[in-house]
DNA sequence: CTAGGGTTAG
């Protein structure tokens, strides 16, 4: 039986057991016996009977009950049982309120934390580092992280899990900035760095984009000698890949002296992100040379470069192994994997993949319903869409509609179009998801030559973010389709005047079983002069 | 029997 399942079980008070006494007492005589990590559904339960007819448990049998409620996820539960402990008289100890104050937490109850906060105060627990962390942790996350903040100043004790409680509830806030800031403090103050604080920081950096701080908190890792610790250096990384400076990132993988799954995952995925898909490939099979066996997460984070490659050879040569391995029942894998083929042109897999599927979420149905549109069976995607909105587990968000207005577009069903595109407008959908229906629609406004539909639409996106680059190019193609030549120009002009660059984009060929990729202006290539001779001369026939 | 921590898919 599961550790998991007990969090259905009956509540503490009304314990409905069938089971014998004497059994209970023969497994479970002394409060000692109880262990939280081992315990399961009928333990519990019996956990809880014995404990009844205990005449007055230790304390150490009740934190233990605690605690196995508060691991099986059933915060509700641990409140319960303390509410019984203190009903017999029990008086709690250090250890009892902080889990109390966890599980308190968990359940959003500010006010139960107040009372407990008294409690601690009362009993004299006030100076542990345990109940301050909690206390701190409580009130940051509830009341807001200057609450918490107002307790850490006051506090008699303050140890480096204090100190990274602060931050994190900074990060919490969106506020990376003054995690930064109070990660410098601690240095200057000389509190303890150990591993936790420095990967919460080297987050704060990643999330601020600031190379300028990521080699300060790198520093400091440095300093204290923690630079080679798996974890420390895995954030370390995924600050640099954040910062979008891959060539750093690459020399501290290079240079780190141990590397894990995750390790090879995280710089995996800065390729694939920087769209390097040949790069990532190249790293994922190095990988598996050096004995890294993928996990699901690698090989979710893979299929993408082999989906936008016309390397789908490897795309199933990985699902293969997927397969062999016992991970193609990896939701994430699977969706990964869907992708991949849909986006290789092999939408039928794609599709064998989805039907096959035990459980689907709104991403499985996304990806369905694009494929469809890229493959120009818009009709079908439209379809999915009714299909996917019949299902009462899933609801389309932000990406499900971008991907059902594209097949509508491509199946030049403007009116459902603009229906979809009026569902959209709920309070959760971010700007985001509105620029890419926009660009959606903009594709119908192309092909219906509807002109002044296209000149709104590029207005609001304008608005909504000015400084992308994206938008000017989606523009110059608008003004080139309908040959207005001098406007195009100019709007190029006006892209060189902003300092925004557009992505770079790429192109490949397969030949002799390499992929071979080019970029726009790209000379890198060795026979590049000869491969630029031989496109003007084939740009010659096809004007002809 | 105790707190704060690194990777993934549209």
């Amino acid at each position: 039986m599961d550790v998991l399942s007990s969090t259905r079980m009956p509540s503490f008070l009304k314990p409905e057991i069938s089971i014998c006494t004497s059994q209970c007492k023969r497994s479970l005589g002394r409060s000692s016996h109880v262990r939280g990590s081992t315990i399961c559904h009928g333990e519990l339960a019996l956990t809880h009977k014995v404990l009844d007819e205990i005449p007055l448990p230790d304390t150490f049998a009740w934190n233990s009950l605690i605690h196995t409620h508060l691991s099986n996820r059933d915060p509700g539960g641990a409140l319960s049982i303390y509410h019984h402990m203190m009903m017999r008289g029990a008086r709690p100890d250090c250890r009892t309120l902080p889990r109390v104050l966890t599980a308190s937490r968990i359940c959003g109850d500010l006010f139960l934390g107040k009372q407990l906060h008294g409690q601690a105060i009362k009993l004299g627990f006030f100076d542990e580092h345990y109940v301050i962390t909690a206390l701190i942790e409580i009130y940051g996350r509830l009341d807001g992280i200057e609450a918490g903040k107002w307790l850490f100043d006051k506090s008699p004790r303050r140890n480096s899990v204090a100190w990274t409680m602060i931050l994190k509830l900074y990060l919490l806030e969106n506020k990376p900035e003054l995690a930064i800031n109070v990660f410098y403090q601690m240095v200057e103050l000389n509190a303890l760095i150990d591993s936790v604080v420095l990967i919460t920081a080297a987050g704060a950096c990643g999330l601020l984009k600031s190379v300028e701080h990521g080699r300060r908190v790198h520093h400091v890792a440095r300093k204290f000698q923690l630079e080679s610790d798996i974890l420390v250096s895995n954030s370390l990384l995924k600050m640099h890949i954040d910062c979008e400076r891959m060539e750093d990132a690459r020399e501290f993988f290079n240079q780190m002296t141990t590397k894990d799954v995750i390790s090879w995952t995280e710089i995996i995925c800065g390729y694939v992100k920087k769209g390097e898909f040949n790069e990532a490939l190249k790293l994922f099979r190095k990988m598996n040379m050096d004995g890294i066996k993928p996990d699901p997460l690698s090989i979710s984070s893979v299929l993408p470069a082999c989906a936008r490659t016309v390397a789908h050879k490897n795309g199933k040569e990985i699902h293969g192994y997927s397969l062999r391995n016992g991970i193609d029942n990896d939701l994430v894998v699977q969706n990964a994997t869907m992708d991949m083929y849909a986006k290789s042109g092999l939408v039928d897999y794609a599709l064998k993949v989805f039907e096959r599927m035990k459980k689907r979420d709104v991403i499985s149905w996304t990806v369905m319903i694009l494929g469809f549109s890229l493959h120009g069976k818009g009709e079908i995607g439209v379809e999915f869409f009714c299909r996917m909105e019949k299902d009462q587990r899933v609801e389309a968000d932000q990406f499900t509609y971008a991907a059902v207005l594209h097949c509508c577009t491509t199946a030049c069903k403007v009116e459902e179009g603009k229906f979809y595109f009026n569902c959209i407008k709920k309070p959760n959908i971010t700007h985001y998801a509105l620029m890419r229906v926009l660009g959606a629609l903009l594709d119908g406004c192309w092909m219906h030559h509807r002109r002044n539909i296209g000149k709104q639409v590029f207005e609001q996106l304008f608005d909504l973010e000015p400084r992308d680059a994206e938008n000017y190019v989606l523009l110059s193609k608008w003004y080139s389709d309908n040959e207005k030549w001098d406007l195009a120009d100019k709007l190029r002009e006006t892209i060189m005047g902003t300092g925004s660059k557009p992505k770079k984009a790429y192109s490949w060929i397969e030949f002799q079983n390499k992929v071979h990729v080019f970029g726009t202006g790209d000379i890198s290539h060795p026979r590049s002069e000869g491969i630029y001779t031989e496109l003007q001369c084939l740009m010659k026939k096809v004007k002809c």
